[in-house]
DNA sequence: CGATCACTAAAGTAATTGCCTAACTATTGG
DNA sequence: CCAATAGTTAGGCAATTACTTTAGTGATCG
């Protein structure tokens, strides 16, 4: 535990805004051109480009040129990373609470003064 | 599909900083003082402060103060929107593959002038 | 050949992020 | 009560992000 992954950071990253989630979903109707996966966003062509490379970079799309057209289409195998440590995250989790020391110690702290958050 | 939900924003956001990452995994331990969450991180308390902030907003962690020590722990439920994501996407993401249109489509493309990327 | 199309490159900008230090508040232990 | 502890607030700063417009480059079509 506590990897420091590169991969994990480009991952989330690239999830982590809702014209390139909206783009990912997008391709997944099938590979299209660059122009046609930018027309329902609400952006000019360029920055469409941009968030292109960040997905590309983060290996969440690839693309190709054919003449002047660039393809663009999913890599579904991008997920697994992502998948992998929510999976981890998910037992490690279950296991704490299944041992039940989280409640035991937060009521523990909250005896008289319960200060709930800010 | 297509949804423009925030929440995912904040989820992906805060997993995204590998220092956000490495807190949460350490918070599987069990719940533990700010003080104690940042001591291993290679920076100072506020900024950790600030870290754990982006993290109680994206719902991934809870904290409440009590004395003068705020006790922070892992929000376990906060993984079910990814996972409800994740799953989306892989099913579609899977039925694009199994009608192999993404190849074709791909192939044609690359008929003569194959200009793979960049 | 020349216009158009699809993309790409460049440069600039406003907002956000991730960090810092310094100063402050509120507990708690002696 | 006083000092140490735990956290919080504020201000500042450099880097990054998410765009924009403008100006290209290189196909493709008539």
């Amino acid at each position: 535990m506590l990897n420091q992954s590169t991969g994990l950071d480009a991952l989330f990253r690239g999830l982590a805004d809702p014209a390139r989630r909206a783009m990912i979903e997008r391709l997944a109707q099938g590979p299209m051109a660059v122009s046609e996966l930018a027309r329902p966003l609400p952006m000019s062509l360029p920055a469409a480009m941009q968030h292109l490379r960040v997905l590309e970079t983060a290996g969440l799309v690839r693309s190709s040129k054919n003449g002047r057209v660039r393809t663009c289409a999913i890599e579904p195998q991008a997920l697994d990373l992502l998948e992998q440590w929510l999976s981890a995250r998910r037992s490690e989790w279950q296991q704490r609470l299944e041992r039940l020391d989280d409640y035991v110690q937060i009521i523990e702290n909250e005896g008289e003064n319960h200060d709930t958050s800010e």
